[in-house]
DNA sequence: CGGAATCCCCCACGATACTG
DNA sequence: CAGTATCGTGGGGGATTCCG
């Protein structure tokens, strides 16, 4: 709901797409595509945080998948899992510096669905209102 | 400047997590996360292609999932269709230029996966060793 | 040529329960 | 607190067939 200020520039420049690499990209989409992939990274890009807190903090994720995501995360270098062998056990996440500046990365993306997020719904109603 | 070009600025700027709205971002994920999508729009970038070039020029694409992409990517705005009444028929599509401005958001990502594809790689192999 | 319809499979994900 | 283990489901996607 945070909307900040992205300064994208709105001016629509032509780009060259010969020099989109399909196959990089697509790896990139398949690492954060899962549905609560981006939702951790966020919170382990603001410094450590604990499994529990991110149980919370991640609206709706389950047990289960926070730990699956989480070990993917950690698996492609994005995530460091820290543990204290206290009792109680106590582990904390934190977002590796390639994972932060991912995080910046998609402040493009961002920019983009801001910009159109309500053209693209626009064009659904029209769609449907036609064919369905 | 900020944008259209893939050489992106190496440095790990510090970004303020608290701009990215995972909604929105996550609303852009889902669009082009299909397995499809990505190889389709960038095509249709390039300018006007049938449904037939489509079919030869995205590798591996069914019929099935080559119509259905295209449906949804119609119907999110970021295709137009347009039919030829001739004999054969003939149907073009291109990419809007919503469509062809979110292609230059993707450089962002981009540049990111070919900056980091080897260390993800090579977290993996680590990670692998020790557990898996 | 450019689809639509049908069948099937797989796996991301959810729910629930148990544990060091 | 921070996880595993197990079972069940939905829908994304593949293969194939039919159609204007």
């Amino acid at each position: 709901m945070s909307q900040g200020n992205i300064d994208v520039p709105v001016q629509a420049v032509e780009v060259d797409p010969e020099k989109l690499d399909v196959c990089t990209v697509l790896e990139v989409i398949n690492r954060i595509s899962g549905k609560w992939a981006i939702g951790i990274l966020l919170e382990a890009t603001r410094g450590p945080v604990r499994f529990t807190e991110l149980e919370r903090s991640v609206e709706g994720i389950s047990r289960r998948m926070l730990t699956l995501t989480l070990r993917n995360l950690e698996r492609d270098g994005l995530l460091v899992r820290t543990v204290y062998p206290t009792v109680p056990p106590r582990v904390e996440y934190e977002a590796t510096p390639m994972a932060k500046e991912l995080y910046q990365s998609l402040n493009g993306l961002l920019g983009w669905a801001e910009r159109h997020r309500d053209e693209i719904a626009a064009a659904r109603v029209v769609y449907d209102a036609q064919a369905g």
